[in-house]
DNA sequence: GTGAAAGCGCTAACAA
DNA sequence: TTGTTAGCGCTTTCAC
């Protein structure tokens, strides 16, 4: 493996110092145009490429900002990273994705790595951070690399970007009481992450400010995703008494839930109706289609991103958290109860 | 903002030399213990890390992978994302994401980052790279970082690992054909990209090996997606002879497709016979379940991932092409042509 | 407009 | 086992 071309073999030919090929590439405009094109044409002659590492030790940044989640492949990320990516970009940022698979350990990984210069920051969009999260402070509480969070329960220690889960909470069960529905079930996400205690607190107390309440054993609590919704389909099946209306915590779930009672020829909304949460692309294109929560993703991302932006570059910020307020999307899925 | 702390600062509160403040962080047993506690409690209590753009430089190299995909937002990646990764922290990498958004000029601005330093290898899943990739390879045709192409249009050039999509169109051209179907319609996606060329070019030769033919008016080619397969049914509706069976060439396109076919009381596969390609999760979790060609894709990634680890780490490849076999899997979205 | 020189913070010979 | 030292490749004063 032949050794790169550097600074120094360029200046070697051209005749000039490294300080000058230094300048032609990163201010052209402060050499003389024709020493400018020797150094130019040489590089391009010799396939020089600055060494990143080294340009990016030496200036003391990366021009990176990377965001991890907890799961990529969770289809709700998508917009998220589009709309981080677009601003980063704007910025003059690029956008590096890191996924966690939720694990504690790889979380950590990730951390050790990119705590110190691998990146200008760190924007968090995974649950279970709260720990790991500390060893990145010091005893100050000052965290070396600038960090924003997109989860509530950072919040009041770092800078973040959420979503308002109780307020869609509400909507949700604002739009199916208003529909006449009385019974309800809550398919949950693990209720020690907020995102899930934040959706369910907020169903809860729109359904009680309306005198109405779920019994326990109608909240089905797990890993969310398309099987976990069809295993809470088949356990509200079974029962003598099914609700008239089930509110999933992610549309992902509600399709496999939905796409099972369909199975049990138990119709939606005719027997029951059903409402999710996020508005994926497919959301809208089962049958039927499904009412849910729209999430404002992008915007989500593009408001991180630029918090993280203002930080890096230190700008002051307008606020230390910003919420994102979710929109009811109504759809073929709901309707009013059985009678 | 105080400086940060550095080896130097651990060195002389420590009395060592910064020699044994490294080695106590990179190789703790060559220290004797009783230093070694000393400089890790001053580590601890001065909250020192060491600086990644330091160590990287130093080093020459960064221990991080980095996947440029050219739409992040395809749920079709994940699972290649999962394999990449799960591969990557096994040999000691991180992985790191990036989007290109199918534009070349992002692309550039990715690659000109990336080129050199910012990790030790790139994997490319993008379409359009051909250009783009010329300028990473000095005119020796020689790459200073490490490539790894999962496209074919790369294949020649720099080592590959893509999935076989001629066998793809083939296998489920030989499905529909065993069920009796003679008429057909493709939903393509832009046949510049060798994916899609790939696809067309098998399903189209299987037939052709049967006596069949796709008019050329029946060849509905564009960017994929749902609102692109909703299109795509109401062409297909609007003629009189309405083909028996469409192939359309990626899941997401043909849930829109089936979901506008079912707004139109067409029914699937009673009237037309419907398969996909890729098998998403959701593709088992729509009704009717789409017969699809289920791509390996985590499966592909660890290839991907470990072909480029093999090369970072200067092991001999067994074969700078591998192809990952697509499998037929069959659900109700196809069934016998209508009578 | 250009060159000389001083490091950025760290690791890895090498010497002790 | 520990310390001394020489850079990694680049950018950036500061002279000229």
């Amino acid at each position: 493996m032949a050794k790169r071309t550097t600074v120094r073999d360029i200046a070697r030919a051209a005749g000039v110092s490294i300080a000058t090929v230094s300048r032609t590439i990163s201010q052209p405009d402060t050499v003389r145009p024709e020493t400018r094109k020797r150094v130019l044409d040489l590089v391009q002659r010799m396939d020089y490429r600055a060494n990143r590492m080294a340009v990016d030790f030496r200036r003391g940044r990366t021009g990176a900002i990377i965001v991890l989640v907890a799961d990529i492949a969770n289809p709700f990320f998508s917009e998220f990273f589009k709309g981080m990516e677009e601003n980063a970009r704007k910025a003059g940022y690029i956008l590096l994705i890191g996924d966690t698979a939720d694990d504690e350990k790889n979380e950590q990984d990730y951390l050790d790595m990119l705590a110190s210069g691998k990146a200008d920051g760190l924007v968090l969009n995974t649950a279970t951070l709260s720990e790991t999260i500390s060893a990145l402070e010091g005893d100050t509480g000052f965290s070396a690399l600038p960090l924003v969070s997109c989860n509530a329960s950072l919040g009041a220690r770092i800078p973040t970007v959420r979503i308002d889960n109780d307020h869609a909470g509400r909507i949700l069960a604002t739009h199916l009481l208003e529909l006449g529905h009385r019974d309800f079930a809550q398919v949950s996400g693990p209720r020690v992450s907020d995102a899930h205690s934040g959706r369910f607190e907020g169903f809860c107390h729109a359904l009680d400010e309306a005198g109405c309440t779920i019994p326990a054993d109608l909240v089905i609590e797990g890993n969310l995703g398309i099987e976990f919704g069809r295993y809470a389909a088949r356990m509200l099946a079974r029962r003598s008494d099914l609700p008239t209306a089930v509110f999933v915590h992610n549309d992902e779930t509600a399709i496999g839930l939905i796409h099972e009672f369909g199975r049990m020829d138990i119709t939606v909304p005719g027997d029951v109706s059903v409402v999710g949460y996020d508005d994926l692309q497919f959301s809208a294109a089962i049958t039927p289609s499904l009412t849910t929560a729209r999430l404002p993703r992008r915007r989500w991302g593009a408001m991180a991103c630029q918090m993280m932006v203002s930080i890096i570059e230190n700008r002051p910020l307008d606020s230390r958290e910003i919420l994102i307020e979710p929109e009811l999307i109504v759809r073929e899925s709901s309707g009013p109860p059985r009678s």
